[in-house]
DNA sequence: TGCCCATGGTAAT
DNA sequence: TTACCCTGGGCAG
C-alpha cells in the first residue's frame, strides 16, 4: 500500500543493484510466465519512478512496468542495500545508471549500516528486514508473479495491481497520462503542470490531489496531510483554490516527497521537539496531523477531526482550520 | 483463529 | 457507486 515515495525508494534499490547486470526472469507463480520470458537474460538499462509506477528498462527495449497496488510488495535477498545508503543516494539515481559511482561507494564502504548484506529486505509501504539468508537464492515465498534474480540479489513480486511488459512508445503513452512528479519534473515545470491541470477544474482539491492525471504519487495519507498543512477545504473547487495556495501546495508536496523517500516513511508533521520527532518515528504513532485520527482533538485547535468519504476513499480533515 | 480493514486502481453497473 | 484484485496486520473472541 505504498504512495509515491516508497515507489521511488524501490526504484533506487533497482538501480544500485540490478541496473548494468544480466537478469533471470521468472514466473514462479505461472501468471507471467510468458512475459517474464521476453525480457529474461536481458541486461537492465535502467530504473524510474513516476508517481506509483515504476519502470525497468531491459537491453531488447522492452520494459517491465509495475503497480503495487493496495497489496504489492518486492521482497529483496541477497546483496540489497539497506535504508542508509539508500539515502544517500538521494537524488543521484533514479532515471540515471549510477552503476559505476555507486559500486565504488559500496566497496570502500563496507563496514557501513547501509553496505550491500546477504539478507532480506521487504518494500512497500513500509520496510521490513528479514533473517540472514542460509542459501542463495532462497525459495520464493507465497505467489510470486515475477522474480528478477542476478547472480548476487533476488527481487520477488507479490501482489501488484499491475505488472506487464511494454514497449518504450508504450511506457511514454502511460507517463504522458500521469501528473506531474517532483522528483522527475523540474521544479518549475512541475509546479507549473501541477497548477494549469488543478486551475481549470471543478472538482474539489481533496479530489484532485488523489488525481493521478493531476499530480502522480499522492495517496490518502499525503492528501489529507497536504490539505491540512495548507488548512485548505477539501471540498473548495479547484479552480478556486488561490494560485498561490496551489504553488505553496506543489512546494510541500516536494518537501514531504523527499523526506518521505530519505525516511522510508511518511513523515508529516512539523515543529516537534528532535525526541518527540525521533519517538514519532519509531513507534509510528503521533506521524500525522489528520490522517487517521476520526473524532481526535486537532492538535493545533482542539476541534474533533471529522472523516468524510471521498469517492469511496476516506478523508481526514478539521473542520474548523480547513475552511 | 478468523474477521475487518488498508497508504490503489480498474472495470462493470 | 460497487465489485474485485489479492496480501498482511491488527484486533476481537
Amino acid at each position: 500500500m505504498p504512495e509515491g515515495h516508497s515507489v521511488h525508494r524501490i526504484a533506487r534499490q533497482f538501480a544500485l543493484h540490478f541496473v548494468g547486470k544480466t537478469v533471470t526472469a521468472t514466473s514462479p507463480q505461472g501468471r507471467f510466465a510468458a512475459g517474464a520470458a521476453t525480457i529474461s537474460e536481458h541486461t537492465l538499462v535502467q530504473a524510474k519512478a513516476v508517481g506509483k509506477q515504476m519502470f525497468l528498462e531491459f537491453d531488447n527495449d522492452l520494459w517491465l512496468r509495475v503497480h503495487l497496488g493496495m497489496y504489492g510488495a518486492w521482497d529483496f535477498a541477497g546483496e540489497i542495500t539497506a535504508d542508509a545508503t539508500i539515502a544517500s543516494a538521494n537524488g543521484r539515481i533514479g532515471q540515471t545508471n549510477q552503476r559505476g559511482t555507486v559500486s565504488d561507494d559500496n566497496e570502500s564502504s563496507n563496514s557501513s549500516i547501509g553496505a550491500p548484506r546477504r539478507t532480506r529486505l521487504r518494500m512497500s509501504e513500509s520496510e521490513k528486514p528479514g533473517e540472514e539468508l542460509a542459501v542463495f537464492p532462497p525459495e520464493p515465498i507465497g505467489a510470486v508473479r515475477v522474480r528478477l534474480l542476478t547472480e548476487t540479489t533476488v527481487a520477488d513480486l507479490r501482489g501488484p495491481t499491475a505488472c506487464e511488459v511494454l514497449r518504450a512508445d508504450e511506457v511514454q503513452a502511460v507517463i504522458d497520462k500521469l501528473g506531474p512528479d517532483p522528483l522527475v519534473d523540474s521544479p518549475k515545470k512541475g509546479e507549473q503542470r501541477f497548477v494549469d491541470r488543478v486551475r481549470t477544474k471543478p472538482t474539489p482539491i481533496g479530489l484532485l490531489l488523489m488525481d493521478q492525471t493531476v499530480v502522480a504519487g499522492i495517496g490518502n495519507v499525503y492528501r489529507a496531510e497536504l490539505l491540512f498543512r495548507a488548512r485548505l477545504d477539501p471540498h473548495t473547487p479547484g479552480r478556486l483554490v488561490p494560485e498561490e495556495t496551489l504553488r505553496a501546495l506543489w512546494k510541500d508536496w516536494t518537501k514531504l516527497l523527499k523526506l518521505g523517500v530519505q525516511l522510508g516513511q511518511m513523515m508529516t508533521m512539523d515543529g516537534l521537539s528532535p525526541t518527540k520527532y525521533q519517538a514519532a518515528l519509531a513507534s509510528r504513532e503521533d506521524r500525522h496531523w489528520v490522517y487517521h485520527r476520526t473524532g481526535e482533538p486537532c492538535r493545533v485547535c482542539g476541534t474533533p477531526i471529522v472523516m468524510e468519504l471521498a469517492a469511496g476513499r476516506k478523508l481526514y480533515y478539521c473542520p474548523m482550520d480547513q475552511k
